[in-house]
DNA sequence: ATTATCTATAGATCTATAGATAATGC
DNA sequence: ATTATCTATAGATCTATAGATAATGC
């Protein structure tokens, strides 16, 4: 029964989709390919006609995480992407958010060339984020350094914020807080860049 | 070849140890309960007079790895502990280092209960930098919510530095603007407060 | 008598491969 | 003829348990 080429690359396809949601919810090691295989409607041996192994499609399936990632949050004024980014429906919904967010922990215990992947789509969100916020100050020049700063705090609010249990008051705070300090600190660069011109 | 009852407390607290850094190595998927006895020098079948599951071992070497990570920093001026904690030394000791930093994308995964071990750490780990940035004003009242914004940062810098390949330059750079960031908010803080007074 | 450890193993699961099947694409 | 999928399985690994052993602690 075989398929035309046309079919055989939306098989490759489904399975990188399904991959990824999977590996964002349950990590790298929560995923077995038998499971996977099922979910994305093929069976178990046919795996191995995309990927050379495992370890093949986790490069793979991080690397279109990351870019379906940076395509939902690119092309936006930063504190609209921060109001999105530090919500309880992205939190809750780990399997449709941030890769760098859902991975990063099981990241650094690939392979090089697995973290390599990695580095390019974070400094890709760096550069994302850089761009929202030259948008927000409708002026010239970027701020990369605080680009960083306001994804790591982005990204460990979340991270911190999912290791609480549901009913957890300490999430929640999480969120908030850092959804405020981040506002301030874009906000309080723009009077000092006014103040400076 | 049945033991002291001190002997078995030493035997018991030295697999915990040895958990609690493995973990933080490979994640909780990624280490086996033969391979943690044969390291703390048992054989398999006698972790279970130890542990009535895996399950349960998780949530006591977390416990146990979150106190040891709070005992670590509690005590000192809140840049202090910073320098500390986003330092290159602790991004490469991972086995080492703040278990929320190590776990927490883990921990999410896990059940309600490990998660409410893991929330309770995070809570004491913000009330130790409260306790910071006190200790650095030296004047009244803690901000809960700097602490909380302090540490999301720290966490996610390290994080997200980890993912990245050894030789990465913005493996470095994140920590490094995270490190200056957090500088800057505290003594602004200080500023402000002096102005205001 | 109790119990902490050990050896041995059951039973489930995991990655990867071998060989059969059947439709494509030359 | 080639090849995408399927079935079946090898071989490794995982958690957990059963039963034997031998030293503690009553």
């Amino acid at each position: 029964m075989r398929i035309t080429k046309e079919k055989k690359q939306e098989n490759y396809e489904r399975i990188i989709a399904t991959a990824s949601e999977l590996f964002r919810e349950r990590g790298f090691d929560g995923v077995g390919v038998a499971e996977l295989m099922e979910r994305a409607g093929l069976t178990h041996g046919g795996f191995y006609n995309h990927f050379r192994s495992k370890e093949d499609l986790i490069a793979e399936s991080t690397e279109n995480g990351l870019s379906e990632t940076l395509k939902r949050y690119a092309g936006y004024d930063v504190l609209a992407v921060m109001e999105l980014y530090l919500a309880r429906e992205h939190r809750d919904g780990r399997g449709q958010g941030c890769t760098a967010a859902a991975l990063s922990c099981d990241a650094a215990r690939q392979p090089e060339e697995t973290k390599a992947i990695f580095a390019e789509g974070i400094d890709r969100l760096v550069r994302a984020i850089e761009d929202g916020i030259v948008r927000h100050h409708a002026s010239g020049a970027g701020d990369r350094a605080q680009a960083i700063t306001v994804l790591a705090q982005a990204v460990g609010a979340i991270v911190l914020s999912r290791a609480c249990p549901d009913d957890s008051p300490l999430a929640d705070e999480l969120l908030d807080a850092c959804r405020a300090d981040c506002r301030d600190a874009i906000e309080n660069r723009t009077r000092d860049n006014r103040a400076a011109e």
